[in-house]
DNA sequence: CGCAATGTTGAACTGGGTCAATTCTCGTGG
DNA sequence: CCACGAGAATTGACCCAGTTCAACATTGCG
């Protein structure tokens, strides 16, 4: 049994004991995992972040976790199930913004907000966890490496968002299908969800609509299409990528958005207790590059 | 003479000046400006900050700042001239992510990564003031109200990229424009270059289009089409919103991303020290609504 | 002055949307 | 166990916003 699958069994177990609090395995908790994804912690770090998840509570599909414009008291972990947030807009249509799995952190865009951006809906039965703002600034007063691993995680968001404007500003149908269904591989594949290409995906195509900025029948010619070049079979709620290497192709894929790793530097400890001793700091000097014909090509 | 027309002529006087550093008035740089739109700032805080700006180069229209792809080593503030970050697709076209003025900071979603995700280029001549990697962890150990205001610039970019995403996968080409002047209208207002509703665009149609998602036939178009409507005048590189609220309620423009505060609990020292002390931290519990019919409407 | 970049306008094309009819799936209750 | 009904997926016909291509006008710069 992997790591992740490990992982996974024991937030389900965890789960059931209702009143566990921090007496347990530091290793095995989702976003610990996502931590461990970027840095290393200490003992008291886990803490800190397994604190995050103290209080879970169970959501059925459907649920709204928050509303558009309700107030920012919290944040909070996914632990199970699939969650998306999302904005309706004027003429009655929706678009998502974001599907959530298992060990990710909800909500954080809202950090500098006193409203809410999007709501956060359930897509399935599922397990989250809420938390506190205060919490999240006893974080970044407690430990550098924490807080340059949240850093990490909002800028991998935002990573993550720009690759799906691209996507919707300039591509067809079918590459953003197709970067839609890879993205989903590479993500379930971490967390041990995929088996030789297939994997679950509880999206009905009316929400896969709301992603792809397409309409829900257009969703379903586009699997006809990958489905009649053999790139894609689907029933119901279950996808298997005949040719993964395909829809990465097809739609431009650039995993280093999910899989470049943080430069180790920032996470070394000695490195940092060297840059609290007071070393002074220099910047090397910047040459723009001059482009070749006085504008950018 | 007000307050930020002020900061931009100091910023120009001192680029002047080479090789004054940190004994000048510290209100005055264009991020400190920037920051105290989030919370306020201690001396010290302004000292790490304006750190930030030591370096300031020039740089002409068209130069690249940085090449996508290429390795992160730093990250720049802009203090004079507009800059964009952008990424080259597959087809040879091209999409434009952030417009970039003075008072930015360039580059922070590579912060976690190795190598950039897009290139920056400048729209027209300015300055920019590299800083490393370093100095942003510095910042991060030695001030609890810094650390929580970058991640608030960091979360309001991914708001602003959210809106953007929005833009361009949902709404019509009017929408698109609409939203972008009129964001630009408020952007360019907070730094004091409007006028009456007219300010300086320096992009050209192209680069709108980049920007936009669309066709820079289509820009010319969409411009006539406000034109004809009285909307928006034009004259080459200036814009004058004849009737600013029509666009913002056209684009279903919701400024709460732009002018939202930041929630002052979180940057009450007080209070920051209170928590310092050790007080537990409790989360209220959360309830999800249950959607009305088993699914979300 | 002349050339290159930028902007404008028209004509024809097309990807994806909309609407509507039909089929499929599955949960429910009789 | 089956019949029913509601939501989800499919398919076809038609439409339209925005693209593409091409010709032309304007601007600005060396």
């Amino acid at each position: 049994m992997c790591p992740s699958c490990l992982a996974r069994a024991y937030a389900y177990a965890r789960h059931q004991l209702t009143g566990d609090h921090l007496n347990v395995n530091l290793q095995d908790s989702a976003i610990v995992q996502q931590f461990l994804q970027h840095c290393s912690l200490s003992e008291e770090e886990k803490v800190l972040l397994l604190e995050l998840e103290q209080n879970p509570i169970k959501a059925s599909a459907g649920d709204i976790i928050w509303q558009e414009n309700s107030k920012v008291d919290q944040f909070c972990t996914i632990s199970q199930g699939w969650a998306y947030s999302f904005r309706n807009l004027g003429d009655g249509s929706r678009q998502i913004l974001k599907v959530y799995l298992p060990g990710d952190i909800i909500g954080m865009r809202d950090f500098a907000f006193s409203n809410r951006l999007a709501g956060v809906a359930m897509i399935e039965d599922g397990v989250v966890s809420p938390f506190s703002h205060e919490h999240l600034l006893r974080i970044f007063r407690s430990s550098t490496a924490l807080t340059a691993g949240l850093f990490a995680i909002v800028c991998r968001q935002q990573a993550m968002l720009t690759e799906r404007l691209i996507n919707l500003a300039r591509r067809t149908a079918q590459q953003r299908l197709a970067h839609f269904l890879y993205e989903m591989y590479l993500r379930l594949e971490r967390i041990g969800a995929v088996n030789n290409g297939r994997f679950r995906l509880p999206l009905s195509q009316e929400q896969l609509g709301d992603v792809l900025g397409l309409s829900a029948v257009h969703v379903s010619r586009t699997f006809t299409a990958f489905r009649e070049e053999g790139l894609v079979l689907r029933d119901r709620h279950r996808v298997a990528l005949l040719d993964p290497e395909a829809l990465a192709q097809l739609s431009e894929f650039d995993g280093t958005y999910l899989n470049d790793a943080v430069p180790a530097l920032f996470f070394d400890r000695e490195w940092q207790s060297h840059m609290l001793a007071g070393t002074p700091i220099k910047n090397e000097e910047m040459v723009p590059v001059k482009s070749p014909s006085a504008q950018a090509d």
